[in-house]
DNA sequence: AGCACGCCGACT
DNA sequence: GTCGGCGTGCTC
């Protein structure tokens, strides 16, 4: 019998099968999509198998499979397949698929250490007659020891005092036993259940009526519709018919909550799979999947590879989200790949939102997706009340940062014992310092961005690169004591509405604060249980968090993320601040969001002032059209790199000829220019961007490119299909 | 990727 | 004479 295998480099020349002889001991044992070790030129290396056959027809001389290494199967049959498919996706080795799809602790890669986590536990080791007799002829804790024993036969040996162990061990009455335990336990709790109001009734019933078809729901429900008490009625159904799913939230340490609530309705069926979790502990989830002692996985994007059989439904929360789309190769689209399991399993596949991407509602409209929707919040509750407020007026009044109408409102929600949360989506002190006598501005030496200052570290920090300087007194050009702090961040932020609001009780979270463990967590709590009455924050406090007494929320700087120049900024815009605002007035008062904008006339926070989502598609979607932006046209973004500026700029001027010669002529080739970071850790790139809407051979073609520019040693391709960016 | 092989320069 | 620089080529 032969394995053909895949071996561990993720080298393009390599990314192959290879054939191996199977020794007579493993024949019985091995399975396609175990891991192997097996011989490799000079050494041994490990391998995933991808086929096992009786004959081999090549004259090849070959060498046998020197081990299993895993005794399971780290990859089923649909998942090898979802593997190549993966790999046709983003253009990434076959073998780099595989890797992506696996828990670090089982990557295929050459050290081998065991994950599984142990425990003590003890047993009774003696005959009951022995036992009884020493119980009857002792007493104290000893006893008390072997009794408990003799009830629950086997108990964790922390539990026991150390000293009566010991001593019983000796006497040979006892044993320890090590049994693997998982590092994350959790209970159902005995909650009573929530009834869906009418509207979730009919949208849940729409999806039940599909659970054995292969359709894409998109659940377009506002902020505060209840759709995760949907989410959760479906899973019900799907584990009545004895299947399995998976549900993707955005980023676990924002939907907390929801996670939470998963675990109270569905306790020990759950595994949760994100990046928060040690390697051990993500090993253990995996495992509890693997091993099928669990129903559900839900995690953030890459827990859409979860290795659960039998899926029945796949749940994809906050849709829109770009967290969905991994940043660095593999390139995929968490959404693509769920599409493609419930294709395999002839299930339903749900995308949830408040503010559906353009992709998803222009499909839903299409009638590709169906459509469902929850226009109403729960117990009907008002949707925040927005105004826009024109800070070029308020320039006039001297108000920089908080307009009158804000200051107001703060005060009013600061005398009733409310709270507010204070959006700016720029973390830092000031994030442009100059110096007023010669003009000078701190850059990052390696990505040509303006330094940002962190007051509360007094130092200089590049936000793409961590570059990290301590600051000047005087200004390093013309040595005068100058340097002026412009530019608002969450830090300078803080400070002002301290010294502004003297008794409110201010917090703040950014990716500064919440660097450590856990920190997140505790800030949200803590705002929860209202020992803060302000939250200022980036758009890391937009996503999915409730605070029953948060009235007002403040958009400080509206334009931040609107000017940035990319297709996307609007919707991207539109998002954030609706999100916010979603945040404000959830339980029985009623919420007030104030939009602080140099361009009150913009048409997109209009409709974010209108709660508008509908008014802003129609309005987005023809200008995507005219200019030849998804969802009408596909795009590609390729990005030209290099450590030296002339080899980017020569090259991307070969990989533009290569693409006008080889693409379909209907396509749009637009570059090279330089890339929104342009000069970032120190590599030059240049970007070109290929707008289409058919091209049969667009795949081989990149592929082709990819290739021709693998043996080139200083310049390297980034090849993004359907980028969030470009 | 990682290693062997091989062909040239500057050292005990 | 030989140690070691890294270019080239191969891996079931």
């Amino acid at each position: 019998m032969y394995a053909y295998c895949l071996i561990e480099y993720p080298v393009k020349t390599l990314d192959k099968a290879f054939t191996y002889k199977i020794p007579l001991d493993l024949q019985n044992k091995l399975k396609i999509g175990m891991k192997v070790l097996v011989p490799f030129n000079t050494r041994l290396v490990h391998g995933i198998v991808l086929n096992i056959t009786n004959d081999y027809q090549d004259k090849y001389e070959l060498k046998e499979i020197a081990r299993i290494e895993d005794e399971f199967l780290i990859l089923n049959k649909e998942l090898l397949e979802l593997g190549k498919y993966l790999k046709e996706k983003t253009l990434c080795n076959l073998i780099t698929a595989y890797q992506t799809m696996l828990p670090s602790a089982l990557k295929i890669k050459n050290q081998k250490s065991n994950y599984n986590k142990y425990e003590d536990y003890v047993e009774l080791q003696a005959n009951l007659k022995v036992i009884y007799e020493y119980i009857d002829s002792h007493k104290g804790k000893k006893v008390e020891v072997l009794e408990r024993l003799l009830e629950e036969k086997q108990v964790l040996k922390k539990e026991f005092d150390a000293n009566s162990i010991r001593e019983l061990l000796k006497l040979d009455l006892i044993k320890i036993k090590q049994v693997q335990v998982y590092r994350i336990n959790k209970d159902k709790e005995e909650i009573q259940d929530i009834n869906l109001n009418l509207d979730q009734l009919k949208v849940f019933n729409k999806v039940k009526d599909s659970l054995e078809e292969n359709k894409t729901f998109l659940l377009y429900g506002v902020t505060g519709s209840g759709k995760t008490l949907v989410y959760i009625n479906l899973i019900k159904e799907v584990l009545k018919l004895g299947k399995t799913a998976i549900m993707l939230v955005p980023e676990i340490s924002l939907t907390e909550q929801v996670i939470n609530i998963f675990y109270q309705y569905f306790g020990k069926d759950v595994a949760i799979l994100h990046s928060g979790l040690s390697k051990g502990e993500k090993y253990d989830e995996y495992l509890k999947i693997i091993n099928k002692e669990v129903k559900i996985a839900i995690g953030t994007r890459s827990a859409i590879f979860a290795p659960l059989e039998n899926l029945g439904i796949i749940i994809i929360d906050e849709e829109h989200s770009e967290t969905y789309k991994q940043d660095n190769n593999p390139r995929y689209q968490a959404k693509d790949i769920a599409q493609k399991r419930c294709e395999y399993y002839g299930i339903p596949l749900v995308l949830g939102s408040a503010t559906p991407s353009l992709e998803a509602m222009a499909r839903a409209q299409k009638g590709v997706y169906t459509l469902l929707t929850l226009e109403k919040r729960v117990n009907n509750q008002a949707l925040p009340t927005c105004m826009l407020v024109d800070m070029k007026k308020e320039l006039a009044k001297r108000n920089f940062v908080i307009s009158e109408a804000l200051d107001k409102e703060l005060k009013d929600v600061l005398n009733k014992n409310e709270q507010a949360i204070l959006l700016l989506n720029r973390r830092g002190y000031s994030t442009v310092i100059t110096c007023s006598n010669c003009g000078f501005t701190y850059k990052c030496p390696h990505c040509e961005v303006t330094l940002t200052y962190h007051k509360s570290s007094n130092t200089l920090r590049c936000h793409i690169c961590g570059y990290t300087k301590i600051k000047d007194d005087i200004c390093p050009k013309c040595r005068e004591k100058s340097l002026n702090y412009l530019g608002l961040g969450t830090e300078k932020l803080e400070n002002l509405i301290n010294t502004k609001y003297p008794l409110a009780r201010v917090i703040r979270m950014d990716a500064d604060t919440t660097a450590t463990k856990g920190a997140h967590n505790k800030l949200i709590k803590a705002f929860r249980n209202h020992e803060y009455d302000i939250l200022i924050g980036t758009q890391m406090i937009s996503k999915g968090l409730d605070f029953p007494n948060c009235t007002l929320v403040g958009i400080i700087n509206a334009d931040a993320t609107l000017n940035i120049p990319d297709f996307r900024s609007s919707e991207r815009t539109f998002a954030l601040i609706h999100q916010a605002s979603g945040r404000a007035g959830r339980a029985n008062l009623p919420g007030k969001v104030i939009i602080q904008t140099y361009n009150p006339d913009n048409n997109t926070l209009k409709m974010v002032a209108k709660n508008d989502y509908l008014g802003f598609y129609k309005l987005e979607m023809p200008i995507r059209k005219v200019l030849k932006y998804p969802p009408y046209y596909y795009l590609v973004s390729i990005k030209v790199c290099s450590k030296k500026y002339d080899q980017a700029s020569i090259n991307a001027k070969k990989v533009l000829e290569y693409l006008k010669k080889n693409l379909a002529k209907t396509s749009i080739i637009l570059g090279p220019s330089t890339a929104l970071n342009f000069r970032m850790n120190d590599i030059y790139r240049f970007s070109i961007t290929i707008k289409y809407q058919f091209d049969d051979y667009l795949k081989e073609t990149l592929q082709t490119l990819d290739e021709i520019f693998g043996t080139n040693k200083d310049t390297f391709l980034e090849i993004d299909l359907n980028p969030m960016q470009l």
